[in-house]
DNA sequence: AACCCTTGTCGAACCATGTTCGGAAGGTCT
DNA sequence: AGACCTTCCGAACATGGTTCGACAAGGGTT
């Protein structure tokens, strides 16, 4: 509320922006456009000239965090910290989840945007890069790839959603951390199902 | 529009149903007090003596969506039409969400509950119901019970969520289907993780 | 009966937030 | 200069949650 320095920048990306650090200060609640506008230092009925309304905002604030988490899937896969390719990726995966929840969250639960098409292109374009992570892996026959890495693409999902729910932060990791040890245990030989 | 039958059954019962009424048929957005009112013949203020608000009222019908899904896993490992219990607590578990999407969705994914305790019980004891096939089984050592079935919950989210975002309702069920044998193969000896 | 207190009800207003409207300021092209 | 486009804005509008003040019905209590 103190800078607003108007120089510089589309104005569309910086309103991305302030809604990015509203979304992550006070959750999807804090994200409106009194607020953006605010931060921006712009009036409300400009913002309408950059998006055709709030749920294309949000889409864009959406498109960008898919993109974001497929670089960090690539990055992690093309890194040489892990013992396999589905390690990176999923570790990637699950360290996207806990460093931004509400903007996963968003990504994810947003009702509104399930129905917009170049949201649900850039989640696939992500689950796409998450799903090379398993192909070429000796332990995964390549028929199954597709299966098995939407099974952990939806573990993932349905651990950021109990994540959300939970009010300390702290409960937060020791779930993650439970489900990833039972998954583990759910994988070994140990277990014939 | 046309019923508004005054008679019988207290408000606070008559306005839950509506309010579930109207979840199923236009989604969360549907669920408006005025289309409440309208729906009980009631003024919207008359309400508010019987919820603190609206979160109270999406508390209490998320509250109730808990307690039916615990009753139908019950119900499904009473009977016998299941070699193991955990199948059909899982059959059970699944069903729900498959039959009643979008109030799983508001059980799940909205925000103003997740704070709510009450809520948090009801799922806590949803979940409790749900271990319980998971506890006794020869397959499962009993201190992997716990994580296993969080698991598997998990696993429930995540799967709730993504048929959310499936904009047509045949996807659903491929989806749901390419998951569970995704998953059915993971737990397969043959992967060896 | 007269009095009060609680409960249930309601229309009307209040308020926050997304959205639209009409116009102003500045640039570019002809 | 004139026409036109983009960017911008304050003000108003629409919707939906919420609060206010009042009214009616029932049940004690005196």
């Amino acid at each position: 509320m103190a800078d607003e320095l108007k120089v510089m920048g589309t104005l569309r990306r910086r309103a991305l922006d302030a809604a990015r650090l509203l979304l992550e200060e006070s959750g999807a609640e804090g994200v409106q456009l009194r607020a953006i506008a605010a931060r921006v230092g712009s009036g409300v009925a400009t913002l309408y000239h950059h998006f055709d309304d709030k749920d294309a905002l949000l889409a864009a604030l959406a498109i960008e965090g898919w993109g974001e988490l497929a670089r960090k899937i690539e990055e992690a896969m093309a890194s040489d910290r892990f013992a396999h390719r589905i390690d990176g990726a999923s570790t990637a995966f699950l360290g996207f989840i806990r460093r931004h929840p509400q903007l996963y969250a968003l990504m994810q639960t947003e009702q509104a945007l399930a129905a917009n098409r170049e949201v649900r292109a850039a989640e696939q374009q992500a689950f796409a890069s998450f799903q090379t992570a398993f192909r070429g892996d000796e332990r995964v026959p390549p028929e199954r790839v597709e299966e098995i890495s939407l099974v952990i693409w939806v573990l993932g999902r349905g651990i950021a959603s109990a994540v959300l729910m939970q009010a300390e932060p702290g409960a937060a990791d020791e779930l993650v951390r439970r489900v990833i040890s039972g998954f583990g245990f759910l994988l070994s030989p140990r277990f014939a199902g």
